[in-house]
DNA sequence: ATTGCCTATGCAACTCGTTGCATAGGAGGA
DNA sequence: TCCTCCTATGCAACGAGTTGCATAGGCAAT
């Protein structure tokens, strides 16, 4: 598990409450971890009590109060440690793959406004990422390294979404040739 | 949840056992969707008590009995239903990248192994999708429905793991340029 | 002979993640 | 005025996923 860890880059990034940190994961951070306001107020109580993290009450008007929380240095230390370990594999849950699989199996053109629908979120975030890095990183030449790292990790949304893109017109292409092949005849007549 | 369409989508294309369904998982399919044996055989008691898959032992010499398991009439139908919803959103979790961000608050020269480890590891899967391309679709003008559905999955694998190569020599770059100049001087102090 | 690995299935305990709900004050619109 | 949404935190219950272990025969190598 390391929500730990997403969470403590996120406090050494900027101190923030519980519900600042659930915002943050749906949105910059979500994109290569989510988790939900549940998950990160267990998690920042355990850490609290690990001393991970050093909590601060601050009173708000017209709000209600919230409970800041910042990086202490065992976090900073089990972080550093935890960066010197092996990443454990990635748990893949590619559904939409599943389903062109299982198409094979109903009709192909069953799944074609599923997938333009996936095809225009994909070009929605790739948007949001350009506009992302121009608005963060106006001036890629005067970077420190802590941008630097933003940065990479940023152009490898973009890359991502673009690939991804490029592979959904793929898709919908097969889809809609094999829509067309099957009109009029049972899918299981030519398999 | 959706590990009982993907267990179905498999058993469409093959009739197999627990026991080789947790292997073709750890293999081909669990490229994109992945599951232990544990998982497999509580799921695949569900199914057969909803009907979905019918069971059927087989003696085996010279090996333990296995219960063959293949796709019923009422599993193909609520596949059928399953490709008609709407995919839940993708909970993304690439531990990679939180490391990427967490490293500009140590040091990022340490990163620089796992992310060669990394790399090798994608070269390796891109180099075994290849093959395996070679192999299962060696006439691409010859392909029925359920090869083609097969074969742009794997085509979006494929392209994964070409852009996945390039973002990680990307990301050397960058650890290496930074672990050189932070040489000798704490990383903070530039930060 | 013993050790270790492979096939094949399963139990039990645990942790992680999800969902529904609750509280509670303030802002904004119908 | 009532309804809905937003901030902010949290409990309780459930379902999914993980880990360790168990059984049990066969095969191959040391």
């Amino acid at each position: 598990m390391a929500l730990e860890h997403a969470i403590l880059v996120s406090l050494l990034e900027q101190p923030g409450s519980g519900y600042e940190l659930a915002r943050r994961f749906d949105r910059s951070i979500g994109r290569f971890w989510t988790a939900t306001h549940q998950q990160i107020y267990r998690v920042l109580r355990r850490m609290e009590a690990d001393g991970w993290i050093a909590a601060e009450e601050v009173a708000q008007d017209g709000r209600p109060d919230k409970k800041v929380y910042s990086a202490a240095e065992p976090g900073r230390v089990a972080l550093a440690g935890w960066l010197r370990e092996p990443v454990e594999p990635e748990t893949v849950r590619h559904e939409l793959a599943v389903k062109i699989r299982a198409a094979a199996f109903d009709d192909p053109g069953a799944l074609i406004s599923e997938v333009e629908r996936h095809r225009e979120s994909h070009a929605a975030l790739l948007a949001r990422y350009l506009h992302g890095e121009q608005r963060d990183f106006p001036d890629l030449s005067a970077l420190d390294a802590r941008q630097d790292l933003q940065h990479v990790v940023l152009r490898g949304g973009i890359e991502y979404e673009r690939m991804t893109l490029a592979w959904l017109d793929d898709v919908l292409t097969t889809l809609r040739r094999l829509a067309d092949e099957g009109r009029g005849q049972d899918l299981d007549d030519r398999v």
